[in-house]
RNA sequence: GGCCCCAUCGUCUAGAGGCCUAGGACGCGGGCCUUUCAAGCCUGCAACACGGGUUCGAAUCCCGUUGGGGUCACCA
């Protein structure tokens, strides 16, 4: 059996969307898995929607995730080129081919003819189907034309889908599609078929909405007389509302994910069980992934993207970071956030603190902004633990903290305890002031770890400022 | 509307005729721990769309209904 060769296609019309990379990393799985090939390549025909900033973001999107491949734009290879408008000659020797065996054939009918006729049909609500106009008229290559693949108007077509198992298509729902414009684009049924055979895929894996090209596709295949590839088409995501996923229902694109703080491997983790499973196990390296990813364990159900759910599965990648990994990942995020944050020992101490407490590294910065930046006093918590009660609790903390040299862990909690003993109050009620003083809110990792990570002398002026804010 | 596909907790899913009183995960509720917040631990709520078959036995197989999605271009 030969080496297994799948590609992703992609068309840069925009960056690249969750359920494309979701569709990229199925083919790109299984080429890992089986040690096939993975080919990336640019359908690029819609020159109106086209740009180099979205092929850009695709590749860019795609490097970030992870997904590397084999043979495609900048890495080059056996099948090159890779973008389809530089492909044009293959796809004109290919309709030729067909035109030649009587399986295509030129149309001259104009735009205005053929929506005349579409107009008509729906005003008959009628089923409107291209009515072969063309299809005995001889080739005249000096008349502006499309060319057509003749479909059989009989029988049906069925392939063994990877994942949907049988799919059988009736030839009286097809038409005689056009596979080459007047300006000589081809359109995508053609175009990535061509391709497909040119490049030697020998498994195409796409989005459900795909299923119904399929067909069509195998015929042109015959029509070629080529072997056909493997399908695998996959559900679809959908928002929250069971249509499908747009940007009404969030963000959509993978490098949002990206400067959101969210982890590739999460992402990828994420998407990849969102349609497929094993067993009750919910987190995977790509590792594992290149082990047990099979189209066979792909469902056959659409399935409804979850923030929730990839929000907790980022959590889960986060947190499994070493102190110096998370610490020189987060930096960048503190940095944007206009903080002066340095990848050193304090930001590692941060990070352990955050790790359990933060999802994303955006949240950690947002969380933590108070370790580099002056505390925002939340004005509920200041009326609750900034009064002339607390005050001389305050002061406690504020003297014996200046007391001591050098603080540690400690010290500190001797400290507290000596604090509050002294006045027959619970840990809390000492810790929840000074936490309000310190970090301007109610909620931060233990007391005496802000202390540590403030530092002995810019916790001191907290405490000061705090104490003056009293009065 | 025609054609195609699909149907288990709110969501992602396990389930290949008896292991199902339907399992796990996210989320949600309660509790424990505790200097707050998290994390952790314990615990609760919550599903086989409906109707017919087949079978000793059906979430699993068949048919229908309903519902959802996809697709019907000189877009991809």
């Amino acid at each position: 059996m030969s080496t297994p060769r799948l590609r992703f296609a992609p068309s840069p019309t925009g960056y690249l969307h969750i359920g494309g990379a979701r569709t990229a990393l199925f083919n790109w799985l299984w080429a890992r898995r089986t040690g096939g090939r993975f080919i990336l390549r640019i359908e690029d025909t819609d020159r109106e929607r086209s740009t180099q900033a979205a092929v850009d973001a695709i590749f860019d999107a795609m490097r970030w995730l992870g997904l590397d491949w084999d043979e495609g734009p900048d890495v080059g290879g056996p099948h090159g080129p890779y973008f389809q408008t530089q492909r044009l000659e293959i796809y004109r020797s290919y309709a030729d081919k067909l035109r030649q065996a009587g399986k295509a054939y030129a149309c001259y009918c104009s735009r205005e003819e053929l929506d005349a006729g579409r107009k008509q049909a729906e005003a008959q609500k009628r089923q409107y189907r291209y009515p072969g106009t063309c299809r005995e008229k001889p080739y005249d290559p000096s008349r502006p034309h499309v060319l057509r693949f003749r479909m059989p108007e009989t029988g049906a077509t069925t392939f063994d889908d990877l994942v949907k198992g049988p799919i059988t298509t009736p030839h009286d729902t097809l038409q005689d599609e056009v596979i080459l414009r007047g300006d000589g684009m081809p359109l995508y049924n053609f175009g990535a078929l061509v391709d497909d055979v040119q490049m030697g895929v020998t498994l195409v894996a796409r989005g459900d909405d795909h299923v119904n090209n399929t067909a069509r596709q195998i015929l042109m295949y015959q029509g070629l007389g080529e072997t056909l590839p493997v399908f695998a088409h996959l559900p679809m995501i959908l928002g929250a509302d069971k249509t499908r996923l747009s940007k009404r229902h969030g963000a959509t694109s993978v490098t949002a994910y990206r400067d959101m703080g969210y982890l590739p491997g999460a992402v990828v983790n994420y998407l990849v069980r969102l349609g497929w499973s094993h067993g009750d196990q919910e987190i995977f390296t790509l590792a594992e992934l290149t082990r047990l990813f099979d189209f066979a364990d792909v469902g056959d159900t659409a399935g409804v993207f979850n923030p929730d759910k990839m929000l907790w599965v980022n959590h889960e990648w986060l947190r499994a970071l070493s102190d110096e990994e998370l610490a020189r990942q987060a930096l960048p995020f503190f940095r944007a956030a206009g903080l002066p944050a340095e990848d050193d020992a304090k930001l590692r101490h941060v990070v352990r603190m955050a790790r359990e407490r933060a999802k994303t590294f955006a949240e950690i910065a947002q969380q933590f902004r108070y370790c580099y930046a002056p505390a925002e006093l939340d004005p509920k918590a200041a009326a609750k633990f900034l009064t002339p009660e607390t005050r001389p609790l305050l002061q406690a903390v504020r003297d014996g903290l200046a007391a001591l040299p050098a603080p540690d862990a400690q010290s500190l909690e001797k400290l507290f305890q000596e604090v509050a003993t002294a006045r027959a109050l619970g840990l809390g009620k000492v810790a929840q002031p000074v936490r309000v003083a310190l970090t301007g809110g109610t909620a931060s990792p233990g007391i005496y770890d802000v202390v540590l990570i403030l530092g002995r002398a810019e916790s001191l002026a907290r405490l000061d400022g705090a104490l003056a804010r009293i009065g």
